[in-house]
DNA sequence: CTGCAAACGATAATTGTTATCATTAAGAAA
DNA sequence: TTTCTTAATGATAACAATTATCGTTTGCAG
């Protein structure tokens, strides 16, 4: 019983951190959001594991918003708004998408659609 | 007659030289494009120009692909295809979206739909 | 206890992009 | 033409997010 310790205690950490929040963050808001409780954390963890994460799609890659990565916890599909002008993220319900023929270009595996606007904060 | 430069030749050839391709260059391959016939065209400049032509709508940001900002020429309305393999991006026909209610977040002024996959070079 | 492999911390290195600043080019006015 | 003013430019330093390096620590199997 209890073999589950499958993540490191900082591995996990960062997943559970990425997990329990709504606001898709970048690197750095991960680790300033564990370093109080984990004094030991080093920045260059919290992006080994992202990284990981990220190859193995535990969590999702938003992109680049103002020179900074995003990630998401919830890989489920969904959509994103995002706010030009204070570069907030934000979910929207998976929005249905006309797939157009690609197996001229090449063959998808995946599709992503992000909605850029002004939100209702900075209106 | 003739009253008709509004633009630096500079200037003018960064933006026909985005015009004149499909590949959705990054400024580096703008740069490395001119250099030849423009020996004292700096790449200060290409960046310069670009987000000039990115800030008052000429141009087209893709977004980030390997660590390299994308360009497209082309605004009208349309999706792309990107390799996840080579970074190599596609343009496709516009594809419908279903647009939804982002009253609760914010005001939506643009949408952008993206396809991801390996290319057919690669494959 | 010993050994091994994975994880980590600290920090140097990398790299795409932006900022700085002195210089040059392009008109407009006189 | 000469002068003035502003925009554009080249060279390069500065910047910032991310990645690589490397020596150390931790967890665990034997």
């Amino acid at each position: 019983m209890e073999k589950a310790r499958r993540y490191s205690p900082k591995r996990e950490a960062i997943l559970e951190c990425l997990r329990s929040t709504h606001n898709h963050p970048a690197a750095e808001w991960v680790y300033a959001q564990l370093k109080p409780s984990i004094p030991d954390l080093s920045l260059a963890t919290v992006y080994r594991n992202l990284g990981q994460f990220r190859k193995d799609g535990t969590i999702q890659v938003i992109g680049n918003v103002d020179g900074e990565e995003r990630y998401d916890g919830d890989t489920s599909p969904h959509s994103h708004f995002i706010c030009r002008s204070c570069g907030k993220v934000a979910d929207l319900p998976f929005s249905e998408v006309a797939m157009p023929d690609t197996s001229g270009v090449g063959r998808t595996d995946s599709c992503s659609v992000t909605f850029y606007g002004c939100c209702n904060d900075c209106l």
